[in-house]
DNA sequence: CTGAAAGCGCTTACAG
DNA sequence: CTGAAAGCGCTTACAG
């Protein structure tokens, strides 16, 4: 990441750069002068390019975290090699301490996570932030909130709006993959799910939203919820339509609401006989499962993890440079990419 | 808001409000020395208190804007000034750059925004970001994102995620309003909205998140739809609505997507004889309308105007910033209050 | 807008 | 962790 080249890039190397003086570059950094446009842009872009516009940003934050105190739901700890997502989450997170010298503490509590008890922890070791995973529990979220902790909910939703919130662009990224297939002719979509925490609601949202777009009848898209979203809780829920309804019942596509879903989905469909995706395509949601792994390899929406943890940081540290006054709580959510691969070919049309 | 007797707090202040060495702070703000717990905590809360934190912060991104060309549908612009929201958005972006020393220039093309005169605009005044307020038209967007401007959308709805976006949390916001109502005994609320921008259906989507989280049938909220956000659309809208069912038809409460909307409303239902808030209650939503001078004062949601435009500002200068990488594209939301006043009274329960 | 120079604020190395 | 001191990078004022 650090090439140690460029180890320290200054003003001084901007100038050169731009082919211009010391002083040019100050003023344009600072306002602190008349200088002309075009000057102003050639500093400006000699500046980005030689990341120390970047530099400089950073330099502002990475004062303010020592310790953070991280409080994931049991179920959702990596020990727990279930749930890749998680771990590939909290890996970022890990790395990008690290990378700044940040050290990061797990709650170890009860099973229910208890807000007195976080609160404790991340007293005990001097935390300056908690950021919590996963959890959208108000009963959880509230006394956090309350307590002059910087809070980051990462990966959760928070509809009281009490603590920052980081998250994928779930909603907008479902539609993206439901439109991808719509626009392949597509028309018949089933939505496999699990009734799980709303995030994951928010992409049942998104794939009604790209039928809405396309001003299509929201029937033609039909919702499964499977019980978990373990891989067999896949293969069971499709067992189960396909049994009702004799086979597909005309749907040519399965969205699953997580890799681990559509992977159980691939192994069902071809046991009983479905070509994939000459009979019907499958697309998963995550991007974190060896998707490139399967057969054939599944095509879905990657979540920027590495993103998200940078994010989270970046929000923790600016809420703690923020004294006193009453700031507005923010959400932000990244935006997700298609990865296309073999499980949904861009050539299908009806 | 500066105090002339604080003008440049230095790591010296922040020394001396700890009561710290002043190299014991520059070592707890780089982090290059061990230092205990206690007295990093002493530091970092001396620092964030004199402002020094939030100082620093700024002082990273203060660089890069000189110029912002700034892009609103012709039917926004304040010059209309049936659109007080709009006004006072605007109007606090503006206030936000002149204090900062960026000159903002208006965008003034065909009456149908179109990405090509926009680039054309941005560039004949050298402008480094361009802020698109309002829309959410993708054809727009599309080409704007693709161009190498910094981007960001105000106060609208990207789904496709090609640019950044600030927002209020539009759902989370009317959820919080609704579930005000029903934690007062409200059971019948009507939601009073119009077919606009894909924003304002996000309030609908969050009157619809309240009665859910409570358990309630969805079909105990009922909306209306206005032909537009005028106060007469309003009135209109709710004449029909009343003459259709003789009345009220036990709602007892009306929450309504705009403030603009509830101005109407408490002016057609006090018309008809109706007493507010004891027969029927009033919320709006937008915070700007003079809310405190209508009759009764309106309850209604606060949108951060100010914050907005400041989270503009940041979204602009951090795209800025980056070089080449590929960076997802963010959309942040920022939470609103709800204010309590006299056309929904906190003591109404049946 | 340049270039040399003074100055300022922060960083850093070190003895205590 | 302190305190005095050297050093560095950026800012600023100014003549050209």
């Amino acid at each position: 990441m650090d090439r140690r080249t460029e180890r320290k890039i200054g003003i001084k190397d901007v100038s050169k750069e731009a082919g211009v003086a010391l002083s040019t570059v100050s003023h344009v950094l600072n306002g602190t002068a008349p200088i002309s446009a075009e000057v102003r842009i050639k500093v400006l872009e000699a500046a980005r390019r030689l990341g120390y516009l970047a530099k400089r940003q950073q330099k502002g934050a990475i004062a303010s975290l020592s310790t953070i105190y991280l409080a994931v739901p049991p179920g959702n700890l990596p020990h727990n090699d279930i749930n890749l997502v998680s771990w590939t989450l909290l890996t970022a997170l890990s790395r990008e301490c690290e990378r700044r010298g940040i050290k990061i503490v797990a709650h170890n509590g009860s099973p229910e996570l208890n807000a007195a008890e976080i609160l404790a922890g991340a007293k005990a070791v001097n935390a300056e932030g908690i950021i919590l995973v996963y959890d959208d529990n108000p009963k959880l979220l509230r006394p956090l909130a309350a307590s002059n902790y910087a809070i980051v909910l990462l990966n959760g939703e928070d509809p009281t709006m009490s603590v920052d919130t980081v998250a994928p662009a779930n909603r907008y990224a479902a539609r993206l993959a439901t439109q991808w297939l719509l626009s392949r002719g597509h028309r018949r979509i089933l939505h496999l799910t699990w009734r799980g925490r709303s995030t994951i609601m928010r992409r049942l949202d998104g794939f009604h939203d790209a039928y809405m777009e396309q001003n299509l009848p929201l029937d033609l898209g039909r919702t499964i919820y499977a019980d978990g979203y373990e891989p067999d809780h896949a293969r069971k829920a499709l067992r189960a339509f396909i049994a009702r309804h004799g086979g597909l019942d005309g749907h040519t596509a399965v969205f699953c609401a997580a890799d681990n879903l559509a992977i159980g989905a691939l192994s069902e469909l071809q046991a009983q006989g479905f070509q994939i995706p000459g009979d019907i395509a499958v697309v998963g949601f995550d991007g974190v499962a060896p998707g490139d792994l399967t057969v054939p390899s599944l095509t879905t929406v990657r979540v920027p993890l590495d993103s998200l943890a940078v994010a989270t940081l970046k929000a923790l540290e600016q809420r703690l440079s923020i004294s006193g006054q009453d700031h507005p709580t923010q959400r932000i959510e990244l935006g997700c990419r298609l990865i296309e691969r073999d499980s949904a070919a861009s050539n299908f049309l009806r």
